[in-house]
DNA sequence: TCGTTTTTTGTAATGATTATTAAATACTAT
DNA sequence: ATAGTATTTAATAATCATTACAAAAAACGA
């Protein structure tokens, strides 16, 4: 717990962010849980560990986050911002039924078009959306 | 202009959707302009030509097309919902310094993944972020 | 033409996100 | 260490897109 704490806190340094214990936990959170957590979620887990946290500190630090490049947003409805850990390349399925999104691999360099030739591109997104197996 | 009145008409009965006077101009908007507007443009725009018109009317309208297929929304971001005819297969670049959406032509038919094998895939986007050659 | 259904309109309610400000904490230099 | 400064957190208010709702208007059918 002890060393993880510490690559936390470095991950966190290497980025010019510093290390707070708010910080450190949602980046521990957002690594543990890999399933597209929203604001909610975040929150709701993590205020039992930490009873005076605030909501306003996960959308600081989410937003902290994403400017610095640590995490992306995912936008498949228009409702409510899931967020991701940035690892390899992926899409996002969301099932219309149950709301759960998944992951699948996708690679996204392949995706190159002439037409975008003048265009600096910064972020590819690729959504799915239907109806998962457990659903169906 | 009758004749084309008489096509929007027939295109929204197709879809078991009664062409009234609202939907018929909504529609003919989202052809005319098919640049991804948001609900406040379309209001504004066809409001100089409806003045009783109302922006629930355009809610209710939209989301009456997307139900049945006519168009889709466009979530590359979270504050602000686009709209697209529905047309060929393309994906979206958003520039990140002027707002503005770009289209460029993507088969989405292949991007098919063993890992989806299961699921009822019933829509698929592809959203870029960047900057455009105006901007850059 | 009357009664019923559909559509539109206007306003209120909702809910996620941002803005703001004060309190708490961390940092620096003497 | 300590005083002073800057940063971070917390709490609440403000914003804004979207939805819900109810009444007015229009369309429809017998």
């Amino acid at each position: 717990m002890e060393l993880l704490f510490k690559d936390l806190s470095a991950e966190l340094k290497n980025r010019r962010i510093h290390p707070s214990y708010q910080r450190i936990k949602v980046l521990d959170y957002l690594n543990k849980n890999q399933c597209h957590p929203t604001v909610d979620q975040i929150f709701k887990d993590l205020q039992r560990e930490i009873p005076t946290l605030s909501k306003s500190t996960i959308y600081n630090t989410l937003n902290l986050f994403l400017k610095s490049g640590l995490i992306k947003v995912i936008n498949i409805e228009n409702n409510d911002a899931h967020y991701d850990i940035i690892t390899k390349n992926h899409g996002h399925f969301k099932c219309e039924s149950c709301g759960k999104i998944f992951n699948f691999s996708i690679d996204l360099n392949t995706f190159t078009t002439e037409e975008l030739s003048g265009f600096k591109i910064i972020d590819k997104n690729v959504y799915f959306k239907g109806i998962c197996p457990r659903c169906l």
